[in-house]
DNA sequence: ACCTGAACACCGTTCAAGT
DNA sequence: ACCTGAACACCGTTCAAGT
């Protein structure tokens, strides 16, 4: 990392130095912004600190980078071209089911992204070939187009209401839930929120996972879509 | 606004001086800052515009609230507040039905507000009062603990889904719709994205509108959780 | 008790200047 | 062509000082 210290003077110039420091590229660029959100969280990508992380003035970015609007975009979309798309010859059901496990599981290792979803509005290449592979998967299982339209609101909707409630729990493992379930229940009033101090009590006692609870509530939605289908059958 | 000009004085103290600027307390902060996000929206909201707003610095609202992370949660809890809870007579489904169709108005009417659902983690007074109706609803509906955490977890992430995707869509009108969509439509390469081609086109010759996608999903989802009950009868 | 001025450590972005 | 220093117009927050 630190330079070589400049004692040894050399004749030859160095060989090293340069390749330490690659030329920027907009590639390199939206990268180590993802990097640095996974790491730090949202809040510490700021043009300055993605200037650092890179060992270049916060100004430079903007040679390969139309300002933060577009690294924001730009990271976005890179989460996106991780989701699975429904492969061709899978039934709608499957394919449908496949995405939205897939997108999940992205929105689960970069929860920052969820919260980039409402704020942009630019969408990005893989964005454009998401959305269409999901229209086409459910066209070619028999959906009429504004059918279409229904399904994938409500596919979407679930997916990312799910992703941003999972997002914003205050706890991960089942010891982390049983830690902050105690806390709340010890200072909650039974008596105002009985309901809501149930719920809390089974979730410790039971071993409750959020998690499991997507494809649950996805399968309804897939059942939800399915009776779409049949009743006009 | 501006100050009586110095020119006339008075004996008597100035009578209406004073209460042009009433003293500051949480309650008016907060609603202020209510304001201002609906009006300018989240990023005009910082505790110096707050204090322009008021007439007042900035540094004066900390005396009345504990830093802008306690206003941020103090707004959301007033949308909150604004949510129609389940009656305690109504049945589960129409108790569901009109809690989430009052949300979703909720949120429309602050769209700032899902931006912040997810980034707040303590709940307000609103916020407990609110999850705590909604459970009992469903329990007094027939569902166990464990099917009503289901429940829950289907009907909000929906809900929320919804509002988020609601909230960025970038019209809001069927005429910006339309506006929107030649536009996209003018330079969507449409062999590569048939599908998505074929839908903007629909948007536009069908007069469609987002909003009602919104009933018609919620009730498949309740058409869903109605079967949870029945398969166990 | 309530408000404020000055200060600190940050932002995103522009622009003229350096190599 | 690519990078940067200085500057501008902002942030949230602290703290000592004013009334």
């Amino acid at each position: 990392m630190a330079r070589n210290p400049s004692k040894i003077k050399r004749e030859i110039p160095e060989p090293a130095a340069p390749d330490e420091r690659p030329p920027l590229t907009r590639e390199r660029v939206l990268h180590a912004a993802l990097q640095l959100a996974d790491d730090a969280g949202l809040t510490a990508l700021s043009m300055r600190g993605l200037g650092r992380a890179l060992g270049v003035e916060a100004m430079s970015l903007y040679h390969h980078v139309n300002g933060k609007d577009a690294v924001l975009d730009g990271i976005l979309d890179l989460v996106v071209a991780e989701i699975a798309l429904p492969a061709p010859d899978d039934g709608w059901r499957e394919g449908m089911r496949r995405r939205a496990v897939s997108a999940r599981a992205a929105f689960a290792r970069h929860p920052w992204a969820m919260r980039l979803m409402e704020s942009r509005k630019e969408p990005g290449p893989a964005a454009m070939r998401y959305y269409d592979a999901v229209l086409g998967c459910l066209r070619r299982g028999g959906f009429t187009v504004a059918e279409a339209a229904s399904a994938f609101s409500l596919t979407d909707s679930y997916l990312y209401g799910f992703a941003l409630q999972e997002q914003s729990l205050p706890f991960e493992t089942p010891d982390e839930l049983d830690d902050v379930a105690e806390g709340i229940l010890a200072q909650l009033p039974r008596a105002d929120f009985p309901h809501l101090a149930e719920m809390i009590e089974h979730a410790v006692t039971s071993g409750y996972t959020y998690a499991a609870e997507f494809e649950r509530g996805l399968d309804l939605v897939l059942d939800g879509l399915e009776r779409v289908l049949e009743r006009r059958a």
